[in-house]
DNA sequence: GTCTATAGCCCGATAGAC
DNA sequence: GTCTATCGGGCTATAGAC
């Protein structure tokens, strides 16, 4: 069960599973739908205290009142948001370093899909980024919870490579930082980066450029130079 | 001038001189840095909406009545902080990519120097993220004016040094992108790197591992493998 | 320069009719 | 489920006494 699922409200309706409500589920969870999908993008324009839920009533088309009826309170549709954001991106990172694959092919995966992440979810990479920026007064729980176990998964893989002589010893902690760094900074800071590219928005061949530039200094850094001897010192 | 200098609010008795008035400049100037002092932290944790002006007064030991006869308003005020923060960063990066020097120690000098603002600045760059996250609502046009055309220029540094095969042929802007966004990402995310690492804030250690993980991954890009032959194609 | 008082506004949330 | 109406509170900013 995912995060955004257990942080669903209960609703009256929903175990009867007669088609009259069956109906009505389907047009809850649209309605639900169109209300995350802006609230998502009004919280990371905006910040938190600076979003009104009338205006996201607004843009999803119901009235203040209307979208408290969906949602308990202000602060339980964020951490709803947040979870949403957080179940798509931990679906997408979970799956990359178990397998026994080889680093080099593991980490082009893994900026891959965070690069991806960024530029198919950039309110959601925001929205996260300023919810972290404050000090995760709000969500640092969950963060605690649910992402840092698995970063330090992650951590733990690359200094496996390391004890094994598959990749040189790089300090694996600040290695995962920067990858995140820089992926997360083409959602993040992509209005200064259009200001110095003279455009309105991040292309896709941006992002393959950017993508191509981070996986070459990833590989590089691990890369085992071959002209030095295991050293004695 | 400084954009600070520009944008301090004219104050009557600044040009006589005199030294009662001397005096209460001074006084002056010292409860206007309390309150940017505070002011900066404040917003960057709670962000612009976040925060009321009576918190930010409060922190700095005055009221908010009191507080608006030093600045006009709350825009200014924000304002103000990001111009301070702005120009404490153009100060420390301009003088770096003029002279002669060869790129590995420009570059060298540009990560530490980056580094150490997240490291002695971390409010005023989690502040500045916050503004760009957001789309740079308030404060675009100064960012668009002051830093962009540096940001071209040490793109176009780059790309000199690439034309006199200095460097290998990475491409410039992103490795200028990914650079800032791995430096400024120990201010804006070590919330989350703290949580990762169990505790309470970064050291100086840690900033040091940063330094050279970052810098190693930047010379490694930009270094020319001397295997290769200069392409025809 | 610092104080009290308050105008004027927006917001989150609730109550209750239908 | 959707509506109208409203409460209670916090906010920016101003007015004016001292």
């Amino acid at each position: 069960m995912t995060l955004s699922e257990l942080n669903k409200p209960a609703r009256s309706g929903a175990a009867t599973g007669a088609s009259a409500s069956t109906r009505r589920m389907i047009n809850r969870d649209k309605l639900e739908a169109d209300i995350l999908a802006q609230a998502v993008r009004i919280f990371a324009e905006c910040g938190y205290e600076g979003t009104s839920i009338a205006t996201i009533a607004e843009q999803a088309g119901l009235s203040k009142q209307n979208l408290l009826y969906y949602f308990p309170n202000k602060q339980a549709l964020y951490k709803r948001v947040l979870d949403d954001v957080l179940d798509e991106w931990l679906e997408r990172m979970n799956l990359l370093a178990d397998a026994g694959k080889e680093p080099q092919q593991v980490l082009r995966s893994y900026v891959e899909a965070k690069l991806r992440f960024s530029r198919e979810h950039p309110w959601g990479s925001r929205l996260y980024a300023m919810e972290v920026i404050g000090g995760a007064p709000m969500y640092g729980q969950e963060i605690k919870k649910k992402l840092i176990p698995l970063l330090r998964k992650d951590i733990a893989v690359f200094e496996q490579w390391i004890s094994e002589g598959k990749i040189a010893p790089v300090n694996a902690t600040h290695l995962l930082f920067t990858i995140w760094a820089m992926t997360q900074s083409y959602a993040d800071f992509s209005t200064q980066m259009c200001l110095v590219l003279n455009r309105k928005q991040l292309t896709r061949s941006d992002f393959a450029d950017a993508e191509k530039l981070i996986t070459d200094m990833v590989l590089a850094s691990i890369s085992l130079k071959e002209s030095a001897p295991p050293s004695a010192a």
